[in-house]
DNA sequence: GTTAGAGTTCTACGGAGCGTAGAAAACTGC
DNA sequence: GCAGTTTTCTACGCTCCGTAGAACTCTAAC
């Protein structure tokens, strides 16, 4: 239970780049906004229901990634964990189904940045 | 198109640990004798059809991870890349799509076991 | 305490991906 | 040419996701 769809992804960026709890609604309006930022051809602004954003909001409380607070009238979601726990746990989760650990992580240090690497380099230091 | 399916997954397993390049036939002889020899309740050695591992290896060789040889009649199919390769691959894609790659490095690196970190080092000595 | 409006849950549809496989077509060896 | 093998075509059911209307539930104001 690891992948999100689009727009469940776009709400998640919205919840990891605002630091306070939002209501369905915010959310609604900052989506429009920033699909309206990303502009481009065939994209436009869209105004999605607030019915939609509320389901999908649903869908990521399932999936444990988004928790609400009951007591507050218009409900106030937000993340469960950081957008970098979350993606380093994802990338756990895509390492740990592999039997030849060491070969994967040996293959994904290869092909990492010189800048990446060196800060790899520092934090396994303080270990 | 990254994630893959259950049956997907096992057929590309059997890809990963055979080095030589296998027919439909000898895969589904194998997805039976592997998922019995996975044994457990509920999931008893099925017999495919191997019409079924056949629609499986083509949507796979669309996905790219697997080629096929068209010469020989019983066709053969292999692996694109190898299971490490892959799987490394996959965890930088996972890791791309963040904006801040540091911070998810930094947690990754926190969870990983003693010996893999002692690798980790050893690996970014070379560089 | 009843009601109007805002908010939430229920239900649902259409499209895509996957497991599954029969029917039909293509090929090979005889 | 033909029979058996192999591959492609087509398809169905299931689950997930985007999308949202309908129905229900609050809360605030009267």
């Amino acid at each position: 239970m690891a992948s999100l769809g689009e727009l469940e992804r776009a709400v998640m960026d919205l919840l990891w780049a605002g630091q306070e709890a939002a209501t369905a609604n915010t959310l609604r309006d900052r989506l429009a906004r920033s699909s309206a930022a990303q502009g481009g051809a065939g994209h436009e602004g869209k105004e999605l229901a607030v019915t939609t954003v509320l389901t999908v909001l649903s869908r990521l409380e399932k999936k444990g990634l988004v928790e609400r607070e009951r007591g507050t009238r218009p409900h106030r979601y937000q993340a469960v964990s950081s957008r970098a726990d979350h993606t380093a746990e994802l990338m756990h989760e895509v390492l740990g189904s592999a039997p030849d650990r060491e070969a994967v992580l040996a293959r994904f240090i290869g092909s990492v940045s010189e800048g990446e690497a060196a800060t790899l380099r520092k934090l396994l230091g303080h270990l």
